[in-house]
DNA sequence: AGCTCTTATGAATCATTGA
DNA sequence: GTCAATGATTCATAAGAGC
């Protein structure tokens, strides 16, 4: 078997990527910081400033991506005064003008959406997830999403518990998934353009930006095993994590130095698991556990 | 009980609401022609031209509706050579700088989507809700959409124990407080801004743009029963069909002569009108109405 | 194992107060 | 006034504990 890589790289991505060469990644899976007015959180920039800042760094992306490549971007604008802010919808025009296709754009609906109430807005439930290509001619396998719960389903399928049905319900929202029963022996059915993944909620200090779910998805879809993943904004490193467990190598950029530790420590035990076989939550708890 | 009225009228729409007076509407709703599809009947509208056709219609919307009103605008860009085409993200640039406010985009989630399989793309599940207001004090009866709560309040509600108060002690962290107080004698939640909605299989020979469920869910928020509806691409009259049964008064635009007398079938005999456009003089077309 | 019940918590938003 | 910080509101999910 061949080693997988991952690397964690502190440091600014628009200058940690102008040391790579071109065509170098096969997906950029990515949930950068988010405008926000803060200024004292994570490098918070004006929603603004947003566009002018992400360009040099997507310029970056669009020349280390492979032409097969793609690069999905995770990303919600917020509420300001009573409006949603346009950054986003600026920046995938500016995007487009840079070079980039945009292919698509899939939904993540989050199921369980932060709480509160407010006079005349119901809680934001879902976020953008922006694909973009330098070609039409893209690497994509629809086959390996097909299967939701891909070894876990084949495993369960004797025993056929009420979670089973849940969570294939859940998964595929599609109106026929009723009896996990009906889908032994029944043609795979390829997802939609629309996700339903729960944020995570455990018990750990920091937080992560997307749950596994989320680029665990992505890297199936376009990525094969020995594959290169990137994500310029690495946080704690659950690009990275999912990436080895699944054999891909990876390089994540981190510009903040905590975020950096952690993110090691979180592929050093996703390491390990690739011995358990166990699910995600597995590894997050890894440590208790062992 | 006070008559509500449901008129359908034959025109374009930017001509027939100049002939209204400011501020008449409680809600407008409507979904309007997709750029690439009706391109040959509704004359030659190119996704690049679409912004510059919408604009002036879009003014006249501005100007009857009420200042407590709300505008729900259903679309979704189709994909073009490989590629979502950005007249949509253009249009709410543009509605901006026209004078509208972008309050939210609710996304619905259409849970039977049309099947069909791409080498590069998923099947398209949902669309976009845009809704933009003239101020920000809005009309909007949160109540009236409240969903079933999930089952974890039912048992809850019955122990009202110990610490569900706690979580109160709020100094590190925005971590909520969980007050059981209000959730005493609740059986609904409020919903979020992903609405899962299944698209019709009716078999009605026109397409209906979107199912019934969609212009009642919108009314039900944004409007009162006495209160006035506005589809300015009424199509085959769903909307104010949808309107009448919840007891809102209606009016619904269609340049498509075909899809106005379908329209007429959908509304109760007696309690509709339908007029031509430029004033009730007999034309061409009238004795097909009367 | 397989239930139920308990508990923690998350890329949120707005109105108000303070500098 | 303009901008930043604080307080108030709230629901789906999963881990963990108990039976």
């Amino acid at each position: 078997m061949r080693e997988i890589k991952a690397e964690i790289i502190h440091g600014d991505c628009v200058n940690v990527l102008s040391e790579y060469s071109d065509n170098m990644f096969d997906l950029i899976v990515t949930s950068p910081p988010y405008a926000d007015k803060r200024k004292n959180t994570y490098g918070g920039m004006a929603p603004d400033k947003y566009v002018e800042w992400f360009l040099p760094r997507s310029e970056q992306f669009l020349r280390v991506l492979k032409p097969t490549g793609t690069f999905i971007l995770n990303i919600k604008e917020k509420a300001e005064n009573g409006e949603r802010h346009t950054f986003v919808l600026e920046l995938i025009l500016a995007l487009r003008k840079q070079g980039w296709l945009w292919t698509e754009e899939f939904i993540w609906h989050k199921k369980n959406c932060y709480p509160g109430k407010w006079p005349n807005r119901f809680r934001d439930a879902w976020e953008r997830c922006l694909q973009f290509n330098k070609t039409r001619h893209f690497k994509m396998n629809q086959k390996a999403v097909m299967v939701p719960m891909g070894d876990w389903a084949n495993a369960r399928l004797k025993s056929l518990g009420k979670n089973d049905v849940v969570r294939f319900d859940s998964q595929v929202r599609s109106g026929f998934g009723k009896n996990i029963a009906n889908w032994v022996g029944r043609e795979k059915a390829y997802p939609t353009n629309v996700l339903h993944l729960a944020t995570e909620c455990s018990n750990k200090e920091h937080s992560a930006a997307f749950p596994e779910a989320l680029p665990e998805w992505f890297i199936k879809l376009f990525t094969d095993e020995g594959d290169t993943v990137l994500d310029p904004f690495v946080g704690s490193g659950t690009t990275c994590a999912v990436a080895q467990r699944m054999r891909r190598n990876s390089v994540g950029i981190e510009i903040l130095a905590e975020y950096c530790g952690l993110a090691k420590e979180d592929i050093a035990v996703g390491d390990y698991q690739l011995f358990e076989k166990g699910g995600r939550n597995a590894r997050r708890n890894g440590s208790k556990n062992h």
